[in-house]
Formats: structure tokens, C-alpha cells, sequence
DNA sequence: ATTACTGTATATATCTATATACACAGTATA
DNA sequence: TATACTGTGTATATAGATATATACAGTAAT
């Protein structure tokens, strides 16, 4: 099976988080189905030009997050992750990043008109381009 | 001269980057006034507890960030912060932490309008208590 | 049982972040 | 110039993050 993801050999990201963000985002959306069996950590290291053990801490770490299952000697699946756990995570995910963002106003000052201007501003350019072009 | 600065031991937060971080804000604040003698390398590493090593390393990044200026033999002392370029030190700080932010909702799928509200909650929870007890 | 797949465990290599010691060099003043 | 401060440069220690090779163990089908 093909899974699409991209990787960027000059990001300074590490491989293992480029992996573990974009298959994430694959199981979060439902772009992959509860069930369905992922390729083998080998097949898929051969596809990403990487280690199997990278592909194996990709696949262990979303396995403690609840979104992996896995049965040694067959394979590893996507698990049936529930609506209110699928809720919860994502929240958090946003909420960690949103706090972090928000320590770093306060940290130099920032007033809360000035802190919700400036999220406005970044919330029309990201998501703004929607309506025009369908990435 | 003394300068406050806290230190949480038991933080994940490396030593040198709370120190930046604190010192950051009283520049950016104007806490500390354009031209100020900050203490020497092996003062502050004796108030901080740390070796003057790390003193040095705050000076040195927040020099690079322009914040101070350095006179070898003399000491170090808070530089000239144009209005213009602290607002836009301050802007970048806080903007680069929102993209971040928004990013992060983006890859789960977030809506536009789930962002703001989480967004709101957070500065709700943040900014809120300003009004009761002036910390 | 043999084969050919699965994932697992251990040990290791490499790099970066964090923090340090200590010898060196500039500055000011008596 | 001697002294007592300032910051600087080099070399190093430690811990954690990142990535790997290789040998091991479970599963399923022949």
C-alpha cells in the first residue's frame, strides 16, 4: 500500500517528525481508515529512502498516542480511534501550540487587542487562500 | 546592580534561555533604561548561581538581537532600541509563535472558526485575571 | 518444520544543545 | 606600569535527539 507523504531533506525538521506529522494528519482527517493495514516497517523505509527503525519509532510513538495498532509477526494497523478521543487530541494539539503562543505575547508585552490583531492577521493568510485554489 | 531574574530549577527550560527570556522583557518593557550598566559576566554568574560562561551567552545572543552593546574591559550595557525596530522585535517574536500555532491547527484539520474560539479560551485564560491582582 | 513474511530489542554512531573551566586580552585608574 | 576590574576564545564535559545496523522473536502459510 502507498501512503503519500513528502519529505524535505533540507528542512531542519527531523525525518521522524516530518513522518509521524503528516501520517498523523492522514489518520486525524480519515484519509486513512480504521483497519487498515499500514505497509511493513521495511516495505515502508524502502519507500522513504530511511532506516526501519525510524519507521518503527513513527509507528511506536502513534501507537502511544492511541492512533496505531500493533501485533507483532503481521502487521500494524490504523486503530479505531473514537470521536471524543479524536476530538480531545486534536484540541490538545492546538491548545499546547495556541498557549505557547500566547506565553510568548505576554512575555514581551503584548496587550490583548494587540495579540488578537496580529491572530487575525495570520489566520486570513493561512487560511484565507482556501476559497481561491484547492491544495 | 541587581537585576530580577527567577529561576525555576526544576524546569525543562534551559538555564541560559530563562535568563534571556526575563532579561528580554525588562529591556523590551523599559524596565531597564537605554544606556544601563547591566553587571559584569562574573557578578550576575554569582547572583544567578551559574558559571560566568552562560552570563556570557545571554549577553552575547541578546547582543545579536541588538538589545545590547558590549564594550570589552568596560562592560555590557542595554543599547538603543529604536521604537521602530522594538516594535518590530516585538512583532516577530509574537508572530512567528501564532504561525506556529496555526499551523499546528491546520495540520488536524482545524476550522477556521474551531481555531478562534480555542484561541479566545486561551487568551481568556491568560489575560483574564489581569483585572483582579496586578502581580 | 520450513519459509517468508511481520515487528522487537540491543547496542551504537552522530550531532546538537546545554553548561562549564581556564587561560587570554582589553580598559581604567592609581 | 601595576592592579583590578571588564569581556573573549578555546577546549571540553554531559545529556538528549536523531538515525542506524544487526541479531532476535512472533505469525501465517506451505
Amino acid at each position: 500500500m502507498w501512503i503519500p507523504i513528502q519529505i524535505d531533506d533540507k528542512s531542519a525538521e527531523p525525518l521522524y517528525h516530518q513522518i509521524e506529522t503528516q501520517l498523523r494528519s492522514l489518520i486525524i482527517s480519515g484519509n486513512l481508515a480504521e483497519g487498515t493495514l499500514l505497509p511493513s516497517i521495511r516495505e515502508f523505509a524502502g519507500d522513504l529512502k530511511c532506516s526501519v527503525i525510524t519507521v518503527r519509532r513513527v509507528y511506536q510513538d502513534l501507537e502511544g498516542e492511541g492512533l496505531l495498532r500493533t501485533r507483532q509477526g503481521t502487521g500494524t494497523f490504523v486503530s479505531h480511534v473514537g470521536d471524543g478521543a479524536r476530538e480531545e487530541f486534536r484540541r490538545e494539539t492546538v491548545r499546547k501550540a495556541l498557549e505557547a503562543a500566547v506565553d510568548a505575547g505576554r512575555s514581551v508585552q503584548f496587550g490583548r487587542e494587540e495579540l488578537e490583531e496580529l491572530f487575525r492577521e495570520m489566520v486570513k493568510r493561512k487560511y484565507g487562500e482556501e476559497d481561491n485554489k484547492g491544495e
